[in-house]
DNA sequence: GATGAATGAGTATTCATTCAT
DNA sequence: CATGAATGAATACTCATTCAT
């Protein structure tokens, strides 16, 4: 299919070290000429290349969010066995811990940027409506299964999500530095709690 | 001996509106030049005030979290029956919207700044620390009065917090406008499931 | 002859304050704030006695110079013995070495300062005026009382004072650590030569 | 590949322009902010092309001192006849006058900052042990060729070089506006004394 | 006699951006 | 494709100073 070209490659780059600095800098300091110094060119490429520096930040959200999205929820349809299949998402669900694959200063400044720019506010709505949709779909065939016995699938999918930015949240503001496998223990037998298995 | 010191009523008034600049521009946005216009004086008065302005932002998180602790978590201790005491912190926690008090962006701006400044970050933990300890007592307290019937008390105020800022956190970044009131009532029946009556 | 007045007092006293402050931080950056911090005092405190920092840069030079001059050449008169009172001559100007008494970065700062402020220059071109004259008078004496063969006392003495500002001008820009000791017998050396004895 | 680097001139356009606001207005006067009024260019221009304002310095010191340098003694040693060739030195030397082709305050502003200042002071230092050399060397030559009578040449250097500056320092500090002259005349009187003819 | 409030001009430097080469 | 020149507005902060108390 051809190489890429040289412009898509020096966009990536950009964006890549943009995404570095703000995590050394913050958003607030991340500058285009400290971007530009930690790539050893001319500031006026990153210009170049998009134009204004709010067209970087749009740039950067979407590669954020597509890498995001590609990492953290995988395709359970292929599982035969009902019971296998909502234990894997159970499984899947209880071990998402975005900030292995994503840094937490970039999430929650972009996060907070979304409050007052709609663009950014939309990818973020968009991510997480995707997200609630392939729960609900997995909830309600577990359901349909007779594996759990639950009301509302819709409503309990969103349960999922906030419980899992609340413990993604929770684990940034606390002293103790939790081991990753208990915690995941500790989610899933809420999960338990929550989705009963059916009797 | 002197002028009489308005520096307590200046520097609140200063802060105040280092927040609203906040809302307004984002964190990245407040300048001391922009808060002093809205203020309408000169930017030096903010800096004979506050010396530099990174002491300004740690007034700034003081401030809020002062605020903030106050309004948070009543005490529940002058509830003679045990069951209605429960009920009230099931109450008061699913009503818990902390963005009917503090402004979403200044939150998530000065959370996002707490990965990088220790200062801003220890804030945080001490706030969530007691937020944590004092449901702690209340989810003891009903459990030794069989009210609930639990395992670990500890493990469950955590529990709670987490799913207190994970549904802050969702409502941000969903296209529905969800009611309070449903809102409060979804959470209601997860903490009922969660906290399962004792039998 | 009564206690004296407070004011005198705090002049003096932010004087030499002034004149840390250049030694550490230069003319450049002797600022009314940082004499203030130094001090411990409000800033405004300063100029109520100064009024102005011209007044004060005034001030600091006059304080200066006085008490530079009185440092400097005592009265040779009473000494009884031409050859005698000579040789003292010869020996303390040998060792005039304002740098003892006197800051360096001060002295050239004001130096240079006198080259744009007329007022400043004032106070050294009388100070020069005052040790040339003095010593043109000793010259004068001893070539009448047939101790030294020269011709024109008048140029003679501001030769010496060349010679002793160029000596401690050369001394801040070698090197060499030079000798104190040795250094003021190089200095008797020239002058032994510049003023032969008469034969 | 990129624009035509205008570096070199601009460098030096801009230090000049420094040089001319520090004779005006003083070290301590002498701001980007007025260098770039009097160039008729934006301040951000000057930090483009030197960073920041201890930078500029360091290149005025060095840009100074190279001029300084080339100006102030030629190479004798073309001249053949020994005595002619001592009589030129003693010319030269007399004739020494610095303030001829650099300002006084820019001089002694920088000779007081390099009291403070390593590297200032070290330009200072390399430029008076070169022209130490110098004499040293010629001394000795007109030693060896019996033209004059002296014990040691590298202490004669260092008694000239501080006659030359203490000349230069005294003549800003008198009244009397010396004729050039007559000045250069008094000082080979001296070199007469000092450096008597062998016989 | 001394402090603190307040100002307005000025400091060096950073910023995003435009344009010529 | 990339650099360097240049700008103008903005940044946090310092400065000397005035005035009220």
């Amino acid at each position: 299919m051809g190489r890429k070209s040289k412009a898509k490659i020096r966009r990536q780059e950009i964006l890549s070290h943009f995404y570095e600095v703000i995590i050394e800098e913050g958003f607030e300091g991340a500058s285009i000429g400290k971007i530009a110094k930690r790539m050893e060119v001319n500031p006026s490429l990153l210009i170049h290349y998009f134009s204004t520096k709010d067209a970087m930040v749009i740039g950067l959200i979407d590669y954020i969010m597509s890498t995001y999205s590609s990492h953290i929820i995988p395709d359970f349809s292929s599982v035969e066995d009902p019971q296998e299949r909502w234990d894997d998402v159970v499984d899947v669900v209880s071990k998402i811990q975005w900030d292995l694959i994503m840094n937490k200063t970039v999430f929650y400044s972009f996060y907070a940027l979304g409050m007052r720019n709609p663009e950014i506010r939309m990818r973020f709505v968009d991510f997480y409506e995707g997200l609630r949709k392939t729960l609900a779909k997995e909830i309600a065939h577990a359901k349909s299964q007779k594996i759990i016995e639950i009301e509302d699938p819709e409503e309990s999918a969103k349960m999922i999500i906030s419980l899992i930015e609340g413990t993604n949240f929770y684990q940034h503001v606390t002293s103790e530095k939790s081991n990753r496998v208990e915690r995941s223990d500790m989610f899933k037998a809420v999960m338990r709690q929550l989705f009963p298995p059916f009797k």
